[in-house]
DNA sequence: CGAACTGCATTTTTT
DNA sequence: ATGCAGTTCG
């Protein structure tokens, strides 16, 4: 995100934005007459309800959009109307997606309508476009504007270290937990002062508040936001300071929100105030599509709107342009049986179409067959392997599906895997430049500090951290102090100052050579490249091949802190849509997107709905599972083929299964139900039970408590001043000693085994 | 410091 | 079954 010139600079008369052909637009000194006509063209093509999303544009306008029914067409549409209209510049309107590729769609179609360039807009998502926020107002919430973005990788570290210290047993309480309730609390947009007190007692045992506590100290003094801040901080940003709130109240005249109905507390409050001075918000959701409470999404946003913005007008999309009448009637039976929605009937004009097909086979190897000849049967037929998907409950589930369609010599992508930012030498080779860039970056240290190994190991690791604690201070500036010492062994210190110099020299570089060379000269300077050259791993060569990619990414962007920028906010990673292949996928990776054809395997209690939402009593669980097979069905223009099996391997265990019980809640009107012959679902005999070799009963949790005997080496409170020459201290290393010169912080002691050495003054105690 | 061993959990995902 | 993380041993 580095525009060149920045559209919200307030101080300047808005005009001077070389915004596009948005200026050959009527939009401003528009004749009204012109206007019209143009509006013609495009509303023209809208159907009725549609056309009342796009044209109610003052006040809160709540669009319940159903699957298939061009919601994307309309919030580009509106969002062109209001610009075309002359009701607001460019720079005025507020559009927020969830999604890089959301944004980027809206972007690139409200362009085309436009027919313009789209610089300077605030078109982003919730994460990027409260961090352009954050940047210009970073003093007020305790960061600088170079603030670093950590990842979850970074947090789960950073967590574990106060897990240690805090000497909660880590295995009852995994670092990754912990980050999730701090999430959470983050995702309602509570600080830790805000955070209620029942809700903490539920964490005093892992101490869970006075490590959001410290963390979020902590990430201040690393000049760090994680994704949760970036929106926190935000809120308390406007909460806290109205004048700032005003401004971009002032400024945001019309608001746009795509899947409303995946906003958490936080990000509806942030909307909440955004709008409070023209109240024109458009928010564009389904709640029959909500399937992300996990991460701590709140279908009530979307329930309440009303309640939230009086006078707000609902609009319904009820027309579906997607999918046939029984696969629409099939969805709708289904989720038919959730309680508390908002109610919608979708229809269609589209002729009948085949029946959804219902498929029972005895075990997940007849089920890959029976999908895999299918698709062989389509592609046959002359289908577009492109126009199928397997949409599946959980990423592991596509193993039997690939193996399957290997065999048969189909070709397939599987999306929502590792991501190429995610991979481990492309997060090394950026945690170096972080560092780089950034020395106090502490995680991105300690990532790359022994990687290639240099012999920094724990012992020394531990040293350096309890001084940087004890001081405040961020690790390299710990280093660079304990450098002048005899703390650290004399290997270790060599290793170190030589690190720390190619550090230095390649931050002194960041301003003379390309970043991209730049980049190229770190990773083998460093030995880092070296590393995995001699690595004989058959993967060893590809990460040297993602390294090389990488670089070459890098000439996309203006600088190094553009670059890393998009590291942090903009980590998606395209495929190329040009081969013939079939796509699988999990149902949630599902959404949005649409196939002629879709299998949707695993229809079986216990995988889907899974397990956890079954037990977990409450039916909330039950109707976010019911809402995620709706989300699967409507992904089908043509066809939708369910199937289940009787049994399953899972986790190495034989299992029976029974189907799915959303499997009897679709119309029999829709649907045609096949079973292998042999295997009635509800037989008394075969199924319903548990055919593997031993009773579950026979696992039991059996928790040792872990305690790592943590002794502090350093201590801030004898830090400085209370030390005289002469004095008899002890060192944790060397012993006893006498204090022969004081040097600040550094102590020089005669010690009465180890000889005359250096030392920090925070090492010391009083014997 | 690295290799071998052990126990344990194992949904969904974006930023 | 499998992989990961943490521990133990050389």
């Amino acid at each position: 995100m580095s525009d060149p010139f920045d559209p919200f600079d307030l101080t300047h008369p808005p005009e001077t934005v070389p915004s596009v052909t948005v200026d050959a637009m009527p939009h401003s000194a528009a004749p009204a007459a012109r206007s019209f006509v143009n509006a013609e063209a495009y509303l023209k093509t809208l159907n009725a309800s549609q056309r009342q999303a796009v044209e109610t544009t003052d006040g809160p306008v709540l669009v319940l959009a159903g699957a298939g029914t061009g919601k994307t067409r309309v919030l580009t549409t509106r969002l062109s109307h209001i610009l075309l209209q002359g009701k607001a510049k460019p720079w005025q309107v507020l559009a927020v997606t969830f999604t890089n590729k959301a944004a980027k769609e809206m972007r690139e179609r409200v362009a085309d309508m436009l027919g313009g360039d789209v610089e300077g807009w605030w078109i982003g998502t919730f994460h990027a476009i409260a961090t352009r926020i954050l940047r210009r107002h970073a003093e007020v919430v305790g960061l600088r504007p170079d603030f670093t973005i950590l990842d979850t990788d970074d947090q789960i570290r950073l967590v574990k270290q106060f897990l240690q210290a805090y000497e909660v047993d880590d295995k009852r309480w995994p670092a990754r937990v912990v980050v999730g309730i701090i999430q959470r609390w983050k995702d309602r947009g509570l600080t830790p002062d805000q955070v209620p007190k029942t809700d903490a007692e539920d964490y005093v045992e892992a101490q869970v508040l006075d490590i959001y506590k410290d963390y979020q100290q902590r990430l201040s003094i690393l000049n760090a936001a994680d994704f949760g801040d970036l929106l926190l901080h935000s809120l308390t940003l406007f909460r806290n300071h109205p004048e700032i709130l005003a401004e971009y109240q002032k400024k945001f005249k019309y608001l746009l929100v795509d899947e409303y109905q995946d906003t958490n507390v936080c990000q509806y409050l942030w909307l909440r105030l955004l709008a409070q001075k023209h109240h024109n918000i458009c928010c564009v959701g389904d709640d029959d599509q909500s399937i992300y409470s996990w991460r701590g999404a709140e279908v009530g946003n979307i329930l309440k709107f009303e309640k939230d913005f009086p006078g707000a007008e609902i609009v319904r999309l009820e027309r579906n342009y997607r999918s046939t009448p029984h696969i629409l009637g099939a969805a709708s039976g289904l989720i038919a049986n959730n309680q508390g929605r908002l109610g919608k009937t979708l229809w269609t004009d589209i002729d009948d179409g085949e029946k959804v097909v219902v498929r029972g086979v005895w075990d997940g190897d007849e089920e890959a067959r029976f999908v895999g000849d299918e698709i062989e049967s389509l592609q046959a037929k002359k289908q577009s392997l492109n126009q199928m998907a397997v949409l599946v409950r959980a990423g592991f589930q596509t193993r039997e599906f690939e193996e399957r369609l290997i065999t048969l010599g189909i070709p397939y992508r599987v999306l929502g895997g590792l991501r190429f930012y995610e991979r481990q030498e492309i997060r090394d080779a950026i945690a170096y430049l972080r560092v780089v860039r950034q020395p106090d970056d502490d995680l991105a240290f300690e990532r790359i500090v022994n990687l290639p190994k240099r012999g920094i190991g724990d012992a020394t690791l531990q040293i350096v951290h309890s001084f940087a604690r004890a001081e405040q201070i961020s690790l390299t500036t710990a280093i660079t102090r304990l450098l002048e010492t005899d703390e650290l062994r004399p290997a270790v210190r060599r290793t170190l100052t030589e690190l720390m110099a190619d550090f230095g020299r390649w931050r002194g570089l960041i301003e003379h050579i390309p970043h991209p060379e730049l980049a190229g000269q770190v990773l083998d300077e460093a030995g880092y490249t070296t590393m995995w050259r001699q690595n004989k791993t058959p993967e060893a060569p590809g990460r040297l091949d993602n390294l090389k990619e990488l670089i070459v990414a890098m000439e996309d962007f203006a600088s190094l802190d553009a670059f890393l920028e998009h590291v942090s906010l903009v980590m998606d990673n395209e495929q190329n849509p040009d081969d013939d292949k079939v796509t699988l996928m999990t149902l949630h990776g599902a959404k949005g997107l649409e196939f002629e054809t879709v299998f949707l395997p695993g229809w079986e209690d216990g995988i889907f709905p899974h397990q956890r939402a079954l037990d977990d009593g409450g039916s909330g669980g039950l109707e976010e599972e019911r809402r995620l097979a709706y989300v699967g069905l409507t992904r089908a223009r043509k066809r939708a083929l369910i199937s289940f099996a009787a049994n399953r391997r899972v986790y190495g265990q034989w299992q029976s299964a029974l189907p799915s019980r959303f499997i009897d809640e679709l119309p029999a009107q829709n649907i045609d139900r096949f079973e292998t012959a042999g295997m009635q679902a509800g037989n008394q005999d075969g199924f319903g039970h548990n055919t593997g070799f031993f009773p579950q009963s026979m696992r039991r949790p059996v928790n040792r408590r872990q305690r790592l005997p943590v002794e502090p080496v350093a201590t801030s409170n004898s830090a400085h001043g209370d030390h005289k020459k002469s004095e008899r201290i002890f060192h944790q290393k060397f012993g006893y000693g006498t204090i022969l010169a004081i040097d600040g912080d550094k102590l020089d002691i005669q010690f009465e085994k180890a000889g005359r050495k250096k030392v920090m003054a925070s090492f010391v105690k009083k014997p």
